[in-house]
DNA sequence: ACAGATAGTTGTACGATTTAAATGATTGGA
DNA sequence: TCCAATCATTTAAATCGTACAACTATCTGT
C-alpha cells in the first residue's frame, strides 16, 4: 500500500459517502410515503426479510428489548406485522410480516433502492466495474468488521 | 439502457448503500468521541467548512431556524463556534468556527473519513477505477438532484 | 425441585428533534 | 414614513429514541 494509494482510498471513500449520504431526501420521502419513522421502517424491512424473534430484532436494530416491543406493537397496530408463538421456546415470540406489511416494505425498498440518475447514466463497462468492485467491498466488510484482511 | 444494465445498477446501488450505511459504528464512535449528537456534529462540520448565516445553516441541515439557534447555542457554549454580526445585514448573524471547534471538526472528519479495511485491501487498478467512477457519480449527482442527465 | 439465566412486557425518566406561535430588530419597497 | 417580509430568538408542546429497573413466564443446568 503506497501513500498515493491510501490517498486514493480516502478520496474514493469520501465520494462514496457523499453519494450515498447525499441522497437523504430518500429518507424523508420514504418516511412520508409510509407515514412512520425511519426507525420503524427499518424494523419493518428487517421483519419482511424473514420471521425473527423480538430479541434478535432488537440486536439488529441495535436498540433494547423494551423499545423493540413498543415498535412491534406499533407495527402490529398498523396491521403490518404479527406476533406468533415460538414452538421451540415458549418464552419468545416470532414476528412475521403480513401481506400489507410486505407491500409497505416493498414500497420502502423501491424508494430506497432506486439508483440515483448519475449511476444509471454510467457507461456499460463502468457500471460493470462498479458492480464488481462494490460487491467485493461488501463481501470484504462482512468478514472483517474492524481489522485488515489476512491479519 | 438495457434491462440487465438497470439490474446491474440496482445491485451496485444496493452494494454501495450497504457499504456506506453498514459502517454505523462510525457514527457511534464519533458521537462518543465528541460527546454530542450526530446532528450537532454535522452542524459543526458544516460551520468548520466556512462561515455561514444561521438561516443558511438551517437550510443545509434541513431543519428550522429555532432549532438551529438552539444547536448553535449549544456549540457556542462548548466554545466550538462563535456568532459574529453580519455587516451586510444587521438582522442576521454569521457563525464561525473557533480553533477548538476546528480541531473537533477535524477529529470528526478523521473518524468518519477513514476508509473501511475492505477498501484499503483493493488492488491498485480496482481502487483507481473506483475513485474515477465514484468521482463521476458525485459530479453527476450534484448537477442533477432528481432528474436524468440531458433532459 | 431449585437457582440462575433468558424472552418479552410494562413503566419511568431523560435527551434529541420537530412543530408551532409569538416577539424584537432590521430590511426592502411603495 | 409606513407596511410587509425576513432574521434570530424564545417558549411550549409533542414525538422519537435511549437507558434503566422491575415483573412474569419459561428455559437451562444441577
Amino acid at each position: 500500500m503506497t501513500t498515493t494509494q491510501h490517498e486514493a482510498a480516502l478520496r474514493a471513500w469520501s465520494n462514496l459517502r457523499e453519494l450515498v449520504l447525499g441522497s437523504n431526501e430518500r429518507r424523508k420521502e420514504v418516511v412520508e410515503a409510509l407515514g412512520m419513522s425511519f426507525f420503524r421502517i427499518k424494523a419493518l424491512r428487517r421483519i419482511a426479510k424473514g420471521p425473527i424473534t423480538l430479541c434478535a430484532l432488537a440486536d439488529e436494530l441495535t436498540t433494547d428489548r423494551p423499545y423493540t416491543t413498543l415498535v412491534v406493537d406499533d407495527l402490529a397496530k398498523r396491521g403490518l406485522v404479527q406476533r406468533t408463538a415460538n414452538p421451540a421456546d415458549r418464552r419468545s415470540k416470532i414476528v412475521t410480516v403480513t401481506e400489507a406489511g410486505r407491500a409497505a416494505a416493498q414500497r420502502a425498498e423501491d424508494i430506497l433502492g432506486a439508483p440515483p440518475p448519475a449511476l444509471l447514466a454510467l457507461a456499460e463497462e463502468e457500471l460493470a466495474a462498479l458492480e464488481r468492485i462494490s460487491a467485493r467491498l461488501v463481501e470484504g466488510s462482512a468478514a472483517m468488521p474492524a481489522r485488515a484482511a489476512g491479519g
